[in-house]
DNA sequence: GAGCACTTTATTGCATACAATATAGTTTTC
DNA sequence: GAAAACTATATTGTATGCAATAAAGTGCTC
């Protein structure tokens, strides 16, 4: 391992890049948390995590800190750090967040959406459909992020951007292929045609409320599995 | 002034009640924002404030960082924090976002609100109308606070709660100041009555968008206001 | 053996020292 | 005199040491 690279648990990270090392740090550590690589509940002391990442604790502190801050981990004043567990209740929350502010989002975004762009996400649309068709999640969920964030990223209000992704990020990345079964993927894709339709006919009515249930259904059937499956 | 107390520009806090000096320093800065002792731009060097608070820097750090996550303060790397400027597009998107937020608070508040939860309103309601008479806009503010919490604490998703409270508490406090003038006051006051009668109602819908339109109103008259005295 | 005081250990909170970086000022060069 | 190179200064970033707190273990009392 060359000494000018931050290391943990095989994610990588290049030192002196102009980032200080608690940036890098808290990048580093949120995507072991939302790849799994840190489980939920997992203490995570500062001196540990100090000889596994080989900085001092100061770099440390802080980007547990911020991890805090977006939920990830949960400090307890003279207590330390654990990486945050998701009850029921959380997944709710964050789901129903999600549908609020996507919602509002593609609301706003009907507005400022270009017949291209409603052509982008009908293209993404049907390459889902291909990419279902050859089981191959791994594109279907990047084209998924493909086609939210086509009308998510027009709302025109940036911090509203911001606060979905925060929600997003929450959610671990295995959990997305946990609904990928035939029924969940049919209900999914009708719902996003209707989506389609609702934006080229300018209706952000009723945009707002079909990309709202189209979360919230997915939520629902996210939470079902979860529970089927004795995940939370 | 007994060295067991925090005192930061006419705020103050008492150490060793178990608290973290870190998030001590957090809630006096931020108070010191909102009330105007610290100004918009100033530079808040960590030497300075490390000797302003009588503490190291270690906690002045987490305190400012913690600060930044809630745009309070801006942190550029290796150069330092300042107190954040809110921008016109920025008050504009803090708006947005309360109204967006606050509306979907209320909206699934009818569910959760007793007919004692309306009457609270009704009496707030009811208080506002004389400490406007009597021009005590500081009970006024209040009474206001405790008319919106009502139906934002009923929403049933704490962290929705919070993301509101979040952005209120960027607003300046003297800002709130500013649009009690007879005419503003005359319309928010009307607002607050369609809201109590669709509550009464029961119609989740309407309250949605007549809170939403409540705030949205009451931003633009300040946003007037805030250009027209070249506050912002 | 259960409950309690005491001691030990682990860990965080805070303070401080040093290193790295950015800024301002100064000199040098043309 | 303007631009560039250098120096000095201020400030943040990181490492480390010590203090405070919490948890675990130990022995004592009954």
């Amino acid at each position: 391992m060359a000494d000018n690279m931050l290391s943990f648990r095989g994610f990588e990270s290049e030192i002196s890049s102009g980032q200080p090392l608690e940036e890098m740090i808290y990048g580093i550590m949120k995507k072991a948390i939302i790849y799994g690589r840190i489980m939920p509940g997992e203490r995570l002391t500062e001196a540990s995590l100090s000889e596994e990442l080989n900085v001092s604790r100061t770099p440390i502190r802080e980007a547990l800190r911020k991890l805090a801050f977006v939920k990830m981990v949960e400090i307890k004043p003279n207590k330390g750090a654990t990486a945050a567990k998701l009850s029921p209740s959380d997944v709710e929350e964050i789901y129903t967040l999600a549908a609020i502010l996507e919602g509002a989002a593609a609301q706003r975004a009907v507005e400022y959406m270009g017949s291209d762009d409603v052509e982008k996400m009908k293209a993404y649309q049907s390459q889902m459909k291909d990419a279902a068709i050859h089981n191959d999640y791994e594109s279907w969920l990047d084209l998924n992020n493909r086609f939210h964030g086509t009308f998510v990223h027009k709302c025109n209000v940036p911090s509203l951007i911001e606060l979905i992704r925060e929600r997003i990020e929450r959610i671990p990345y295995s959990w997305f292929f946990i609904v990928m079964r035939p029924d969940p993927l049919k209900i999914y894709m009708e719902a996003h045609e209707m989506i389609i339709k609702a934006f080229l006919k300018k209706d952000a009515e009723l945009v707002r409320s079909l990309v709202e249930n189209h979360i919230t259904t997915n939520s629902q059937i996210l939470q079902g599995y979860l529970k089927k499956i004795k995940i939370i």
